[in-house]
DNA sequence: AAACTGTTCAACCGCGTGACC
DNA sequence: AGGTCACGCGGTTGAACAGTT
């Protein structure tokens, strides 16, 4: 039997609309609205199948629809959420209002897909943090979807970070402080701040592991590009099969540190700075481990949080029954012992 | 100036899915 | 329950344009 066709493939046009198939379709939805968008060509006399005219109106007529240029901070949006959410290029569209789905993959496929693909001029160490334990149970498989989320993400904003020059750059740093910002004073973050502080009153900073105050005066500068003085870039280098890269950008308050030394790592230079320990065993949580230490100088007069890094987080963990974010609200140990595992 | 190559993006195509009968 | 319809989505295409030789 087969599917219908959407349309008479006999007299229906096909191809670039002309601007007077535009005005017709652009003042019919307006005075009627679309309805049936099957109908809708004949109804107003466009020798258009009613497919056609749909995109035509969701990706050029509507009147929402946002022109120009993507800017930076749109760029950084779609960087992470395809990276969260992977090609939902709807999905992605409804987080960026006024921007088409398709105008977003274009968007991707033509200037970001090309950019990410490039190699870094830091290589990225692969991230392999060694699970402990029973692998079947659920925390193991949570800690592994957390993993790949902070994997991806990590990565994305790395490789965003480092193909934009000069001004562009700087503006990404800010979105990428604006970023770690509001996750750090999400719930999340929140349980991130619970859990170190049992680690650091319970446990110290000893055995394989550093303490959080450890990790965040660990700070090194990524790279041999210029030194930002408002922004240390840290990055986790390792030659140990344990640990993982990150790329983050935090806001410090001594950022007047002049660099102390650097040497060569895997991958490329670290810049260790004036008081700040060089020793460093980083970790993908590094990010997160590194905000809890310094958020003495992290402040900010807003809770709020981009619901999509919550929303992506959750659906990537998948977890059973709840929220799927319980275990962050858990001072439990076998949350703490996943903090652990990162330095084996 | 012409030919060629690469890039962009609007539009098309086929498929999946939910609603309806 | 199964067929049809309508719609939305993601992948792909190809015309137009820009850049290079």
């Amino acid at each position: 039997m087969g599917r219908t066709p959407c349309c008479d493939k006999d007299g229906v046009k096909k191809g670039a609309w002309s601007t007077e198939e535009d005005q017709i379709l652009f003042d019919y939805i307006n005075k009627h609205g679309h309805g049936s968008w099957r109908t809708l060509p004949k109804n107003a006399g466009l020798l258009r199948c009613g497919k056609s005219c749909r995109l035509r109106w969701t990706n050029y007529l509507r009147p929402d629809i946002k022109r120009g240029p993507f800017t930076s901070d749109e760029e950084a949006t779609i960087v992470k959420l395809q990276g969260t959410l992977g090609n939902k290029w709807a999905a992605i569209a409804s987080q960026m209002p006024g921007r088409t789905d398709n105008e977003i993959k274009n968007f991707w496929n033509t200037h970001l897909k090309k950019r990410l693909s490039t190699p870094l001029p830091l290589a990225l160490p692969n991230i392999n943090i060694k699970i402990e334990g029973d692998s079947s149970s659920p925390l193991s498989t949570t800690t592994r979807h957390m993993a790949q989320w902070e994997s991806t993400r990590v990565e994305a904003d790395a490789r965003l970070s480092f193909s934009r020059p000069g001004q562009q750059q700087q503006q990404q740093h800010k979105f990428d402080q604006d970023y770690y910002l509001k996750l750090w004073n999400s719930d999340i973050g929140k349980s991130f701040r619970d859990i170190n502080k049992v680690q650091k009153d319970g446990r110290g900073g000893g055995g394989g592991c550093e303490s959080s105050t450890s990790q965040a005066s660990s700070l090194t500068k990524l790279g041999p590009g210029s030194v930002d003085d408002d922004t240390l870039a840290t990055t986790t280098t390792t030659t140990t099969k344990t640990c993982s890269a990150a790329a983050a950008i935090v806001k410090r308050s001594d950022s007047s540190k002049a660099i102390h030394h650097q040497h060569e790592v895997e991958g490329g230079l670290c810049y260790y700075y004036e008081g700040i320990e060089e020793e460093t065993k980083p970790c993908r949580l590094d990010v997160m481990m590194m905000m809890m230490s310094s958020s003495d100088s992290i402040t900010s007069t807003t809770n709020e949080f981009t619901n999509y890094s919550d929303t992506a987080l959750k659906q990537l963990l998948d977890i059973p029954g709840g929220s799927g974010m319980d275990f962050l609200e858990d001072e439990s140990d076998d949350f703490i012992n996943f903090l652990d595992l990162r330095c084996v």
